[in-house]
DNA sequence: GCACACCCACTGAACACTTAGTAAGTGGTC
DNA sequence: GACCACTTACTAAGTGTTCAGTGGGTGTGC
């Protein structure tokens, strides 16, 4: 994990991620047969801590929302994990990129939650396209701020920018 | 721009960079020191055609930020540039990447234009941060929609969310 | 005796960058 | 207009390094 964030998937070694493991580079190949795997298995891995520790009770409508800001304010305190995913969402995009399928289908399930919960929370018609619209902003933001945050943390307070745009987007579309 | 866009900085590779404009890996070279060098210049020259296109007059407060919607349309048309900043703004946080001052200077200068635009139209107070919140709401939107649109065009209207985020905040801080 | 958990030593490819050279041109001098 | 010194624009052939992945081991515990 630390490996890929600070350097991304190219630049990271398997030299320098079994130097940290306390293998060789052999040694590390010997669990993931190859690096990509390594890559895909470190961000299932992440998932599933993720969901332990979500439980069972998954908020929903407003207070899901709620949650989100909740999860800026705590990444503030994870830059390790933030560093990862804003690195690695951003080169999936490019050619053949190992992790391409993963953050394809996770901003897919992201939407579709994001969705659900300004509609429940704003009491829209279940085909109100204003509510995917401004569930892919939400999703954005968040992913936007975390960019500039890591390279600059006193130029961006995370929690307020996602709370702003959550709180204005619900009030104009409550009206 | 195409090599780096499509592959990121890291992984294009001077020879394929050379054989796309007809010369010899030393070719290159002999033009630009260095491929960080290549880069840096890839990104200012970038900078230039912009400004060039731009012209001299600027527009100021809400016609700013009107605009800022429209540069979000022409961006659908323009995946090449698009990928370009979405690939390089994020690994540039990466552990000594050539273009981390690039992005750092441009998000500063990019913040506070935002911010001015943002307390010209809803008539703020300098001093009200509520302005830079938004200001860094706004730019983190339309960096985070590139990502979710390149990943998958069809699942994204980056015109809809950059203004949906833009008039639900203009019209939040307004009363 | 067998399976697992590793390491050592290697391979071949890719990489950025260097060096030495060539061919074409440019400007000045006799 | 012939010669010369110098520059520019490259190329060919390297250099040393780094990389992911392989194959053949060896030790340990069951």
């Amino acid at each position: 994990m630390d490996a890929f964030a600070a350097r991304g998937y190219n630049n990271a070694s398997l030299a320098e991620i079994a130097d940290r493991v306390g293998l060789t580079q052999a040694g590390v190949l010997h669990y993931f047969r190859s690096k990509s795997l390594l890559l895909t298995s470190v961000l299932e891995l992440r998932d599933e801590t993720d969901i332990e520790q979500l439980g069972t009770e998954r908020p929903h409508g407003l207070e899901f929302l709620r949650h989100l800001v909740d999860t800026a304010r705590r990444n503030a305190e994870r830059e390790g994990i933030v560093r990862l995913y804003a690195v690695l969402s951003a080169e999936s995009v490019t050619d053949d990129h190992p992790a391409q399928v993963y953050f394809r289908d996770r901003y897919a399930g992201l939407r579709a939650f994001v969705t659900d919960a300004v509609t429940e929370a704003c009491g829209l018609d279940a085909s109100d396209i204003r509510a995917r619209t401004a569930a892919n902003a939400v999703i954005a933001v968040m992913d936007g701020l975390q960019v500039q945050w890591l390279l600059e943390p006193g130029a961006v307070d995370m929690t307020a920018s996602t709370g702003l745009v959550i709180d204005s987007i619900l009030a104009g579309l409550r009206r």
